[in-house]
RNA sequence: GUGAGUGUAGCUCAAGGGCAGAGCACUGGUCUGUGGCUCCAGGGGUUGGGGGUUCGAAACCCCUCACUCACC
């Protein structure tokens, strides 16, 4: 059992639970940093931990390049590499088959890359890929999927979902059964994709939760993946409550790279524990800082004598020590200081966030928590 | 003091008689399983000053001012 319910479930849908993992446990619904290259750019663990952060994502594509297994193989793997004492989620490499689709070729057997690094042909199949993760110590892996942009066409869309079950059971396969008393020594996931029909998303949801490995494993949890690249809010919690609702009750579901807070929110009052985005670092180090009343873009001239900090209530180190202007400084001076900071502030937001969820669904207040939250948050942008 | 050169957007510079432009900076927006500060848009000028030639001058002519270099 990789996760369990520590409260009833609510009503509408949310729940708070536990991930067991071989490292240590994750109150759930949490968010994970990204840290694709074994690192959040710019914060040393130590103010990750500070930060809240209790699980970090990273990418096994990046990583399997360089620095490679022999190194981190070398070093003890990728959690004692990069000195990080918690659990570890890596992705596939499933989503640089979209982001570096000018490079790369699909094939039954797997992915041929160029890589970003030296241009070498590379090859990565699904069970390279649940190999290398345990090679090298990961505490949850997610499987190879094919991620396709939601405007490739229904035909495209339903073969790269049945392409992803073909691969998502030759990972299984290649999982050894443990004799599990405790959490896993490495969890495996498979991934929901379907685009953007519902229907496909039940199937691929449905066919995940009833595989098996050759020596008889289920899936440890699910990613719902291709999400927040394109589709409407509204959409989205139609596709991601088509996907949840065959999956097993007992089992996380993680939404993969989404989002915005507001998009958490919704997604936590569906059903959804585990969370990860690019969008409180990098936008932190593209000067836009998360708070409870919307943006703040520290660059604004407005911001130049403004010796608040970001967040009055924030208990971030950033908004306990340092103010606006200063922020505003280091932005338009292109201080290094500038993208830490702004990076500490945004990552605790986002984990201040989710403990609140968590905080908020134990007492049973979520619903009416989640309609004030959604009014005022207003971090989504002006374009939806 | 003499000679040469240069003055164009906040900065560095294009345009050598026909609508005065670029990069950076500035102003605002943007970023959804990260290819190492992304992408998009906007404001900004009596072309050092004055006079002249010309239908038309940043450009050609004269005067003047400032700066740079070389020589006394």
């Amino acid at each position: 059992m990789i996760w369990s319910s520590s409260h009833p479930h609510q009503p509408g849908g949310g729940r708070v639970g536990t991930l067991h993992t071989s490292a240590s446990p994750v109150e759930t619904p949490n968010f994970m940093p990204v840290g694709t290259r074994g690192s959040v750019r710019g914060l040393h663990s130590n103010l990750l931990v500070r930060s809240g952060a209790e699980i970090i994502l990273v990418n096994l594509f990046h990583l399997w390049l360089r620095p490679g297994e022999t190194v981190l193989r070398g070093a003890g793997g990728i959690r004692r590499f990069m000195g990080w004492n918690g659990p570890v989620l890596s992705d596939s490499g499933g989503f640089q088959i979209l982001s570096l689709k000018d490079q790369r070729k699909v094939t039954e057997e797997g992915v041929h890359f160029r890589s970003p690094y030296d241009g070498a042909a590379v090859f990565l199949s699904p069970e390279e890929v649940v190999r290398f993760s345990q090679s090298i110590g990961v505490s949850i892996a997610m499987v190879l999927d094919h991620l396709v942009s939601s405007d490739e066409g229904e035909d495209k869309n339903r073969e790269a979902l049945e392409r992803t079950l073909r691969w998502a059971k030759r990972s299984l396969d290649t999982m050894k059964m443990e004799n599990r008393e405790g959490p896993p020594e490495m969890a495996l996931f498979g991934i929901v994709q379907g685009g953007l029909d519902p229907h496909l998303r039940s199937y691929c949801a449905a066919t995940l939760s009833g595989m098996r490995g050759k020596e008889g494993a289920f899936f440890d949890g699910y990613g719902i993946g291709g999400l927040g690249i394109g589709e409407s809010p509204s959409e989205r919690v139609e596709l991601i409550r088509a996907a949840l609702s065959p999956l097993p009750q007992s089992a996380p579901r993680y939404l993969m790279g989404v989002g915005y807070p507001e998009d958490l929110i919704e997604a936590v009052a569906e059903g959804v524990d585990l969370f990860d985005c690019v969008l409180p670092t990098r936008n932190a180090r593209n000067g836009m800082l998360f708070t409870r009343t919307g943006r703040v873009i520290i660059r604004n001239a407005k911001y130049a004598e403004d010796f608040s900090p970001v967040d009055e209530t924030c208990s971030c180190l950033t908004c306990q020590t340092y103010t606006k202007a200063y922020l505003h400084h280091l932005f338009r001076t292109d201080e290094m200081l500038g993208p830490v900071l702004n990076t500490v502030h945004n990552v605790t937001f986002y984990l201040s966030l989710m403990k609140e969820m968590r905080e908020q669904l134990v007492v049973g207040n979520f619903e009416s928590w989640k309609n004030h939250m959604l009014n005022n948050l207003n971090t989504r942008g002006k374009h939806e």
